[in-house]
DNA sequence: CAGATAATCTGAACATTGTATAGATTCACA
DNA sequence: TGTGAATCTATACAATGTTCAGATTATCTG
């Protein structure tokens, strides 16, 4: 009888699932991984506390959830940087590279508290991360980099570990307080000696 | 009047501030941090969940007591696996530095829960660790490396906060899922090849 | 189109948590 | 020895994760 502006009715939700998803993202965003509460996620949904247990298990698996997202929208970040430099240059290879690894650094000092839900151990990720977006850019870059004469192929043999090792290192000690911010382009530099890039 | 056991009476504890993060040390360890009560703790010291306010402000407070000795702690495994490799070779030296990187790894994966509450945002370090004994050991260690002829004194410039970053970003990454144990070798040798070593 | 069945959400309840406050117990010192 | 300070307990309260029975709506069957 009365006029409805969404799609469904107000009892059914429609979208619960993600919607609970991106306001869990929300309230980590703003107050941590370690203070995130089903019903705070619940209340700002618009839902019962209960209605939830129709999606995840339990709190952990809404986490979950959240960090196979994160992980995918940082790959995301990563793709954007990249895409924004063009050219076939070893200038712009070696200025891809770059910027992908400050593309990381930026998200985790710009949003720690999803920083520290996706790589704290708060969530078990399902997906096993071999073949997912993040090490296939990453892979395709050292590739690249190889390709234009930047570096030696032996160079790049295992450059993947030691390039995110150490960029996802440098982040977690900044934005934990362990390493003042300015040690990152050192870094980066430590990283592309470790390559024998010139 | 009934003969007592203990140093002090029973119902004064003597010394309950480290009683309580030491019982809190063994939880985290079990349980991880996110999961750590103050009750349980308080409970498996003997005591009112209340007392522990005498100590510690409030939850966080703990925590972060407990951050301050896991990392003096993990120095201290740091400082026990350079003692063990005596010499004043290259080839010593060089085991030293080695010796140092292991140790921190091997901390890491035989004690997740610690590691992710050390370094996972969980507690505020007081102290500022620019003059911590990890730094010092790090620092002392890439001197040695200089001063035995193992790296220049360029490449030198910087080594702390690449060798940190790539020990514990590989580490970090390693527990959580993210990369396979076995690449910690593979980014000990980048490392080495970032500092030019030979 | 009607009715049954399944999907989705609510309400109330329970145990557990962090924390505040008032009071009990014990220590240390005059 | 007794008085004040330090230390711990008891109780209480609001908030949390989770369960379960039932209410509401969607969807499918005839």
């Amino acid at each position: 009888m009365v006029p409805r502006m969404a799609v469904v009715s107000s009892y059914h939700h429609g979208d619960l699932e993600s919607a609970l998803v991106e306001a869990a993202i929300a309230l980590v965003r703003k107050y941590g991984p370690d203070h995130l509460s089903l019903r705070a996620v619940s209340a700002d949904v618009g839902v019962s506390p209960s209605a939830s247990y129709h999606y995840f298990q339990d709190k952990d698996a809404l986490i979950s959830a959240v960090g196979t997202i994160l992980f995918d929208r940082l790959a995301d970040l990563q793709e954007q940087a990249i895409s924004k430099v063009s050219g076939n240059s070893m200038r712009s290879a070696k200025e891809r590279f770059q910027a992908m690894g400050n593309a990381y650094f930026k998200w985790a000092v710009t949003e720690p508290n999803l920083y520290r839900l996706l790589f704290g151990g708060f969530c078990e990720m399902q997906e096993v991360p071999q073949d997912h977006k993040a090490w296939r850019l990453l892979s395709e870059s050292l590739d690249e980099l190889v390709s234009v004469g930047l570096i030696s192929k032996s160079a790049r043999q295992d450059g993947e570990v030691l390039v995110w090792s150490a960029v996802h290192g440098a982040s977690s000690l900044i934005i934990e307080g362990f390493m003042p911010r300015q040690s990152f382009p050192e870094v980066l530099r430590g990283i592309q000696r470790s390559l024998g890039m010139k």
